[in-house]
DNA sequence: CAAAATCAATACTCTATGGTATGGTGTGTG
DNA sequence: CACACACCATACCATAGAGTATTGATTTTG
């Protein structure tokens, strides 16, 4: 009863649609070049959505809805204390590859052009903080000492994506968990 | 004998273009909206410009010339042990707000698009780890941990540009000199 | 089975842009 | 003064994309 159809869903037009953004940025999120792509016309289109506009609010509540979530969720299900907390979803972080931080790349980028889009990042960039803040107070006292970590792991998590400098001294994992550690220096024992 | 005309220059469409970029994007430095707003024509454009790719190719040199050797000299200049410099270097690159900071979001963008312009940027992010990372070197015996705290400032700097979250326990002065603190924890004395 | 809803094709308009070709206007120089 | 060059305007072509209107083909439903 789901939908016994073969034909183009709303949904599967925002799943193409989400991986276009992905692969080439938003402007290329084009209603001709999507119909294209999908090898239907654009009368497909404007069926399921009233005008790109519709489209990209679409893509957008997916993106919100589907965020980090999942990655707090399994964290906790997991356990432990805050630093073990950290590091886990650190590993999670890292283990993703391509498409996750190229979405995110993509969608901040969309953002600068877009002060609409830019607010629903900053709901989520502060979802994002506000956990990181929480586990790291549970190590530092000191609430600006644990902001300030908190910071600096998601700046670690966003500089990976930009920063398109060579590493030299030692391979990528190596390099992360190096960082991870200088992080958790200070007031606690740790590994 | 510089210019006595008052006539568009190949550097001030190049000027002009930068601006645009740092402001909308690269999709939006087009020949037609550029002379549209400098209050020209196309024509004035395809005189000074062999076609579009000729301004931006323009557009990069300019960036990769003007760059962050300016930085690195004043810092070299002043001079100081590896975390004086890497503090007053710091120091600077948190007071460029606004332009600066979109142009370099702008340029990493660009940069997703088109792999040769990544190649450029490149070059330019290995010239600034380089030099953080021989200052921390001075610092760190472990070139490991040199690099890693290389890399977390780097992604300091980038990271500001790129988090939307709002700072909650201090401003955002506080927090960056409370993430340079942690940098240099560890096996330094510093204040 | 007929009617209605769903989904897509066709054909069209309008705007923006890259690029070319050519003509016009000021400025300096012999 | 005349000529050449630097600089820009005008007119034009081609392509890509947003959006609309209408029609056509399946499915679903009464």
């Amino acid at each position: 009863m789901d939908k016994p159809t073969n034909s183009l869903t709303r949904e599967a037009w925002i799943d193409f649609a989400l991986q276009k953004l992905t692969d080439e940025g938003i402007d290329k999120v084009s209603v001709a070049a999507l119909a294209r792509d999908l090898n239907v016309t654009k009368g497909s289109f404007y069926w399921h959505f009233k005008d790109r506009e519709d489209l990209l609010q679409a893509i957008l509540d997916r993106w919100e809805r589907t965020g980090s979530d999942v990655v707090f969720r399994e964290v906790d299900r997991v356990g432990g204390d805050g630093e073990r907390r950290l590091k886990h979803m650190s590993d999670i972080i890292f283990r993703r590859y391509g498409d996750q931080l190229n979405l995110e790349l993509a969608l901040r980028d969309w953002g600068r052009k877009d002060p609409k889009i830019l607010e629903t990042i900053a709901r989520e960039d502060e979802r994002r903080m506000d956990y990181m803040r929480g586990l790291f107070a549970d190590i530092y006292d000191d609430p600006k000492i644990a902001e300030a970590k908190a910071w600096l792991l998601f700046s670690l998590y966003v500089g990976e994506i930009i920063i398109a400098a060579p590493i030299k001294e030692q391979n990528r994992e190596e390099l992360l968990w190096t960082c991870l550690n200088t992080l958790f220096e200070g007031r606690a024992g740790n590994s």
